[in-house]
RNA sequence: GUCAAUGUGGCGAAAUUGGUAUACGCACAUCACUCAAAAUGAUGCGGGAAACCAUGUGGGUUCGAGUCCCACCAUUGACACCA
């Protein structure tokens, strides 16, 4: 009887809806485990084959979870604001919210046609309102806590989404979304400070299980330095320039100074400046390049001097140069540096093209330091020179010795910075959340009254946004103008809508208690399944989604909402699947693969046992149809196992202990997501059970216990056809017998110098004298005329003999 | 440039974490079944006649290195004039 898939995955999918088998309970006694993947983005290209790698690891996981008799949360929704849908709104002038509810249904029905176990009736949508209200309650409390505020600043632009973009969202200087050229442009924009949660981010990572890459990752975006503020006077005048520096050593050394183009210091003294022409020009054009292209590898430096000003070191009280250039960011520190070309690569490019002074204030114990061809840098053996009162110290005792200084004068002071900005709040877009807040005159911003909440989106006709990168809801009149929810005047709304990140950043609370029209989950349910005991997910999301969560879910403990400071007790992730040729799959290659052609071919089950089965879990590996087949196969023959079905229990020793040590590696390398190896380890035991030519109903009922949480259906039908009253489902995992694992006889390799040159038949734990015996007995011949200098037993493991 | 990861048969890969390198699968070859093919099953499959040689390259540590250390090369990813 050949294995009809089509049929049996059908018939246990309509099952599993019907009885809700999967569905989290909410008795909250019993022992939770909540595993969580990213929720898609409902795209018009539908299901790629990445996504069910993440889905079916975590599923084998809760599957293998819910047998170990836990409550299991393996939930699912969409993440569906995104300029996609609204691109392609203006392209077709059909609303977004039509094309999103499309492209989710198409999504659920592809997912539900590989059989994950999600809790569908917990099914989200970020652009539900009765979603997207948390959204917004969440905002208002940032913004009445002080994280969320209002600032013009230079943001990247996108020219062709006509909206300002995060610089996170910034790849390769174009956007991340369309690929259009990004400019910089003033704007308004609402911000969000999780610069203030900074330090937090790094030190609570400390407590959490995530992949040691995710940390280092993370550490080096937040990117905290620790260095010192320095004011340098600028002549004549009444102005003072703040730098951050994190080599306070150097200062001695430092010949002039730079600012960024956007620096308030030109306009402040723009009478004083005799080339104001000369710097205004280098301005506009700074003003062009994207923040990529002025920071490009390798770029040539360029810059202009400001004439007209000085300003004094305030270590040796000379008179330098001041230079604007764009190798210094207006986003990172001051704006503003001191430059010791000496002893700081970029500096010293700088300095040299320019010809600007370049003085030495650092050697080594020889003295041997030249600065004349490129910058001396090392921190560990430095030793000051030509320095004043910190001359002979090491580095690290001048940085002290320096910043004391400074904080006793009053000029400088120890500070702490970090790469990390502030969030970028605001998009210039219809399809995302209202941001609830309107403008009085008299005032100023106001949040909405959390019982007005939800502020729905307002219908629409022109979806393209406004010729200076307004939102479209800014043509709207009638909603634009309101109330002050505070003074009763006029009022008119923000018209700007929230990034993607926002709905993601707490979707997985909303899971918990997805109904809940009082509040964004209920206390007790948050108490009973927060935090999430496992979240994979890919690597791009590390440092823009997770850092994003985390700031607002330490914000929600802060105010009391959620009872832990980390929202994810683990974290790891999946590599990618390329196409066959090794590249990224993608439509103009032409080497996608669309899932739904594989699940029609080969069946639900063999496309999951083939992702889990392609390589390595956390490794990009290519595509391979040939492969494929081979698991089709692999499941073929488990279902022609029901031939070589025998009666009674009379298996041997060791075949009792092929399958207890099956249970243990299955169990464990499920649990360490080495589902490749788990699959092999199902291939071995189905060879031999051939190899054999027996099975009996105990062992087969096993064999598909384990192999359930990657094959679901195929392993359902056979459980029952084979006589099982109960389904899988409703079983528990099995257990192994930890001394059944253990071969009592071992073959012990023998080496001669290392080289491998016999083995041996021993009985496990024999004594060394029985071991050398046997050893001599067996390789003693090959040994005449040589002159052993030493022998190495390790027990059970190796006997090697070392000659001369 | 910085940081991280990776590099093992024709291909995807495995290796008890320092102890018999190449498990499992694919492809390939031969055979069986068939009029034939497909499917299925069986056997073989790193190189070399052998001694031996083989885990990107070159060193090192060790009785012993795919695994640890140093340098280099290549690929991939993330980030960056971060002061």
């Amino acid at each position: 009887m050949a294995y009809n898939f089509k049929e049996v995955e059908k018939k246990w999918q309509k099952k599993w809806e019907a009885e809700g088998t999967f569905n989290a309970k909410d008795n909250y006694t019993m022992p939770k485990w909540y595993g969580l993947i990213e929720f898609p983005y409902p795209s018009g290209q539908g299901l790629h084959v990445g996504h069910p790698r993440s889905y079916t690891a975590l599923d084998i996981i809760a599957r293998k979870k819910r047998l170990n008799g836990y409550n299991v949360l393996y939930p699912i929704g969409f993440d569906a604001f995104g300029l996609p849908a609204e691109n392609y709104a203006i392209k077709n002038n059909i609303h977004p919210s039509i094309v999103t509810e499309a492209n989710i249904n198409h999504f659920r029905e592809q997912l539900k046609s590989i059989g994950f176990s999600f809790d569908w009736s917990r099914e989200i949508n970020t652009t539900d309102p009765n979603y997207y209200k948390w959204t917004q309650w969440i905002f208002i409390q940032l913004f009445k806590k002080g994280l969320a505020y209002k600032t013009t600043m230079p943001i990247n632009y996108c020219t062709s989404c006509k909206v300002g973009l995060a610089n996170e969202e910034v790849v390769n200087g174009v956007c991340e979304r369309c690929g259009g050229e990004v400019i910089q442009k003033e704007k308004s924009q609402w911000m969000l400070k999780i610069t203030e949660y900074a330090q937090r981010l790094i030190d609570d990572l400390d407590d959490i299980d995530y992949l040691e890459k995710i940390k280092i990752q993370q550490r080096n975006w937040i990117g905290k330095s620790e260095g010192a503020e320095v004011k340098f006077k600028i002549d004549g005048t009444d102005k003072e320039l703040l730098i951050y520096t994190t080599r306070p050593d150097t200062m001695f050394g430092a010949t002039y100074m730079v600012v960024a183009p956007e620096h308030n210091i030109i306009n402040e003294l723009k009478d004083k400046i005799t080339n104001i022409e000369e710097v205004e020009n280098y301005k506009t054009l700074a003003s062009k390049k994207s923040d990529f292209e002025r920071t490009e590898l390798s770029k040539e430096k360029t810059g202009v001097e400001i004439k007209g000003i000085k300003a004094v070191n305030p270590l040796t009280n000379e008179l330098i140069p001041i230079w604007i250039s764009d190798y210094v960011l207006i986003t990172y520190g001051t704006g503003a540096i001191m430059a010791v070309p000496a002893h700081d690569t970029r500096d010293f490019e700088f300095a040299t093209k320019f010809k600007l002074p370049i003085k030495q204030v650092i050697t080594n114990n020889d003295n041997t330091v030249s600065v004349s061809k490129e910058a001396y840098t090392d921190t560990d053996n430095g030793i000051l020179i030509n320095s004043g009162f910190i001359n002979g110290m090491n580095v690290k005792d001048a940085i002290n010795a320096t910043i004391k200084y400074l904080e006793d004068k009053n000029i400088g002071k120890k500070k702490v910075n970090y790469k990390l900005r502030d969030w970028v709040f605001s998009r210039q877009r219809y399809w995302g959340e209202p941001i609830p807040m309107v403008y009085c005159e008299k005032c100023g911003w106001v949040p909405l009254d959390e019982s007005d909440l939800p502020l729905k989106l307002p219908e629409v006709k022109e979806f393209l946004p406004g010729e200076n990168g307004e939102s479209p809801l800014a043509k709207l009149d009638a909603w634009i103008n309101t109330t002050c929810p505070h003074c009763g005047g006029k009022a008119t709304r923000e018209t700007d809508t929230m990034p993607q990140w926002a709905g993601s950043s707490w979707y997985f609370l909303r899971y918990m208690d997805p109904h809940n029209d009082k509040a964004l989950a209920s206390k007790e349910s948050l108490e009973y399944w927060a935090p999430v005991d496992w979240y994979n997910g890919g690597m791009e999301h590390t440092t823009l989604h997770l850092l994003y969560s985390r700031f607002w879910y330490k914000f929600l403990y802060d105010i009391g909402v959620v009872p832990t400071k980390e929202p994810y007790s683990k974290r790891t992730s999946h590599g990618m699947i390329l196409g066959n040729n090794g590249e990224k799959m993608s439509k103009s290659k032409g080497n996608v693969v669309n899932p739904d052609e594989i699940v029609a071919e080969f069946g639900a089950d063999a496309f999951r046992t083939y992702e889990m089965f392609i390589g390595p879990f956390d490794q990009s590996t290519p595509w391979s149809m040939e492969s494929l087949r081979g698991c089709s196969k692999f499941l073929d023959r488990v279902w022609n196992l029901t031939d070589i079905l025998v009666d009674g229990d009379s298996y041997s020793k060791d075949f009792e202990k092929m399958m207890h040590k099956a249970i243990k590696k299955i169990s464990e390398d499920y649990e360490t997501m080495k589902f490749n190896t788990a699959v092999s380890t199902f291939m071995t035991m189905v060879n031999e059970f051939y190899r054999l030519k027996r099975i009996n109903k105990a062992e087969f009922s096993t064999f598909l216990i384990l192999l359930n949480p990657i094959a679901p259906h195929i392993t359902e039908e056979l459980f029952s056809i084979i006589g099982n009253t109960i389904t899988i489902s409703e079983n528990t995992w099995p257990e192994y017998d930890d001394s059944k694992t253990i071969d009592e006889e071992i073959e012990l390799p023998i080496q001669v110098n290392g080289k491998l040159k016999s083995t041996v038949n021993i009985t496990l734990d024999s004594d060394e004298s029985v071991v050398k015996e046997l050893v001599h007995e067996k390789i003693g011949g090959q040994l005449e005329g040589k002159q052993i200098v030493k022998e190495i037993y390790v027990k059970n493991k190796i006997y090697n003999i070392v000659v001369k």
